[in-house]
DNA sequence: GAGGCTATTTATAAGAC
DNA sequence: TGTCTTATAAATAGCCT
């Protein structure tokens, strides 16, 4: 994290890992530490690593062993006295994941589409692929970006000035404004996909549309009318 | 730890105390990820809060459960598992859920990356963007691709008859390899943009994979340099 | 290797909505 | 209350001894 952009990969070099994992344990811990005394809470964090024979425990062993047993007998627990709220609140958890699910499948979905489509204009693929994809939702996706590529040209038109810092600033993929950096979490932003910075580039859009669209409607689509 | 440097001290504000917990909460269990990732370590957290009735374990459950047997090993021998209910059933489906999320997530980062490739050939984006992306994971990508590109250029040079057997079990979609859709060649350029002439729609793969090299380490000069 | 030392990257407490 | 942004404290990779 300092002087070079951590990878979060293994660290094959011996020596480098292992001053990685001395220092990080380290601050791992106090983390725990700071957590438990600022927030109230219980906690425990166990390490093993082949530098050390005794496990890396925190708190002391007994706290761990504490906080280890609650963890195994979740279940008996209080399950009474909780059991509603605790329902209600798992329902809930649920929920929020299978909405974000759902929004990722669809997502995913526009990305494929969208991947397609670029493969088309790279000559990388054809429409005689075109079953891979599903018609309609590919006349939105093209419609979308037909809507962004017109709004972009105009946009360029009307200020001759080609500056890096246009409207769509937000850039196509690659969210995360401040997101760290392998964090992972980061990958799925919903909501920043629209405006693909064409750059100052001028695609070759109307190659791929045409093409696109005389072979489909060929291959009995409905929905080209719209494009133009 | 900033504004203002923290006091070691429990958080007597309430809604003060459940944002921090939540901050760092995150932090912590990022710094595990890390920790076990880098170093090649096995490590677990677990973290109870009166915030939610089910405890933020890491790793997942099942490695969380592998490290705590063996710690139990260590210590001592109490069998109190017993999570046959409700609850174990209900967190069993969030797991599921917040797996399967993880690796939509995971795919649609490649996606992502995948996508701003194809944009980088078609002339729609330019490597001007690159810092939009992650090195790393953005050369796993492309080579990858170019794997899968050889592949299937072999495939076809060795065997004019359809024999498929080759090694590229998902067969990306790239049908034609060297043969050009059409002329094309009109796609003009603005932008002062170190501009990708794509020529016409030739699969301009060596071009984009060479440019892309070395446009990148040249722009990469601040900071980035770990592409190499 | 084990510390000590920066230059940087990360994590986050406060604010702003 | 939750999210996003910003200013600042903290963590730490690469060096050096």
């Amino acid at each position: 994290m300092t002087r070079k952009k951590v990878t979060l990969a293994f660290i094959t070099n011996d020596s480098e890992r292992k001053a990685s994992f001395k220092k990080r344990k380290k601050g791992l811990i106090k983390k725990v530490n700071e957590l438990t005394t600022l927030c109230g809470v219980e906690a425990c964090a166990i390490i093993y690593s082949p530098y050390e024979p005794v496990p890396e425990v925190w708190p002391s062993r007994q706290g761990a062993e504490g906080v280890l047993t609650r963890f195994r007998e979740l279940s008996e627990m209080d399950q009474t006295r909780k059991m509603v709220n605790q329902e209600a609140f798992t329902r809930q958890r649920i929920k929020k994941a299978q909405d974000q699910l759902r929004r990722l499948q669809k997502e995913n979905k526009r990305k494929e589409l969208e991947n397609f489509m670029y493969q088309c204009m790279a000559g990388m693929a054809s429409v005689n692929d075109f079953n891979l994809c599903d018609a309609a939702e590919m006349n939105l996706v093209m419609n979308q970006t037909m809507r962004e590529i017109n709004a972009r040209m105009e946009a360029i038109q009307k200020a001759p000035a080609p500056h890096h810092e246009d409207t769509a600033a937000h850039d196509v993929m690659m969210p995360p404004p401040t997101g760290s950096p392998s964090t992972g979490g980061s990958i799925a932003q919903i909501g920043g996909v629209d405006g693909w910075d064409v750059g100052g580039m001028v695609p070759p859009y109307p190659y791929f549309f045409n093409n696109f669209n005389s072979s489909t409607s060929a291959a009995g689509t409905t929905s080209g009318s719209d494009i133009n």
